[in-house]
DNA sequence: TTGACAAACGCAACTTTGTTGCATATACTA
DNA sequence: TAGTATATGCAACAAAGTTGCGTTTGTCAA
């Protein structure tokens, strides 16, 4: 398991600094399962007392996407949502009323890349897989 | 297949219209495969000398959408996209570079849901399935 | 401990996408 | 062809995201 003082010490040894504004959004994310927007990242410091400006959010977010210590979730969404990219390879169930993300995985994955594979003229790279439903409560 | 003349017919015998714009957007929808956002219809009718508000591409949009004549589909991307309801069901294989995109469609789909249903306790209502690649132009 | 420098930040202005209220225009029916 | 509900345009607004620039601050070396 990656820590946030892990990634920390690894950026630092890269002349990156330890800011309170780093370390937080690291925190909120290893604080949830969830996916973040940019702006739920700037509520999830701002409700731990650190206020940061909306622009250093979305900087601080693209300085971690293109380290590759976040990446963007394929989620079908107004905003870009981010998770860690250490995380296993998963999906989503998301509660189309409340939101709530539980992460899944499931088996033969990889059969079903083949065979979209042989069915399109495209090289496929990449894949996104959702599922919405509703979740015990919102039921 | 559902023409676009069949769908204006059907509107009209509901008390609505048939206007310049209303019959442009579903000809626009009509002649590609690709899904389409507002500003894309906006667009494609501008291309074709109707020059119309965005306020009222939206509305075209909501109605239509509300009609359940075009659906959002479930793709990543900024602004929401749509396309005809009545198509078959399929997913899309999207080229990264240059946005092309491919219908598919694969067998055993159910057996996919049903596993993910045994692993969540959400009731799963719909799902979303997208490819990302590049397509041979792109290569 | 301090000074220098690059990294990080805040602020304001701007862009894009989408929404709302209201007045006007127009397609359709009788 | 006149009345009316549907459809449209316009302007103002809102939310999300971006950019330029001047200022602050973390870090390292002296």
């Amino acid at each position: 398991m990656k820590t946030v003082q892990h990634i920390l010490t690894n950026l630092k040894s890269q002349g990156f600094r330890i800011t309170q504004t780093r370390k937080a959004v690291l925190e909120a994310f290893a604080s949830t399962q969830e996916p973040l927007s940019p702006l739920a990242v700037q509520d999830s410091l701002s409700t731990g007392g650190i206020n940061v400006n909306k622009t250093t959010v979305y900087r601080e977010l693209d300085f971690l996407l293109a380290r590759n210590i976040i990446q963007k979730v394929p989620i079908n969404h107004t905003s870009d949502l981010y998770e860690f990219s250490h995380l296993p390879h998963h999906h989503h169930v998301i509660c189309t009323d409340c939101g709530t993300v539980e992460d899944v995985t499931f088996d033969n994955e990889n059969s079903i890349i083949s065979e979209i594979q042989g069915k399109t003229t495209l090289q496929i790279r990449d894949h996104a897989l959702e599922f919405y439903g509703l979740c015990p409560q919102c039921l």
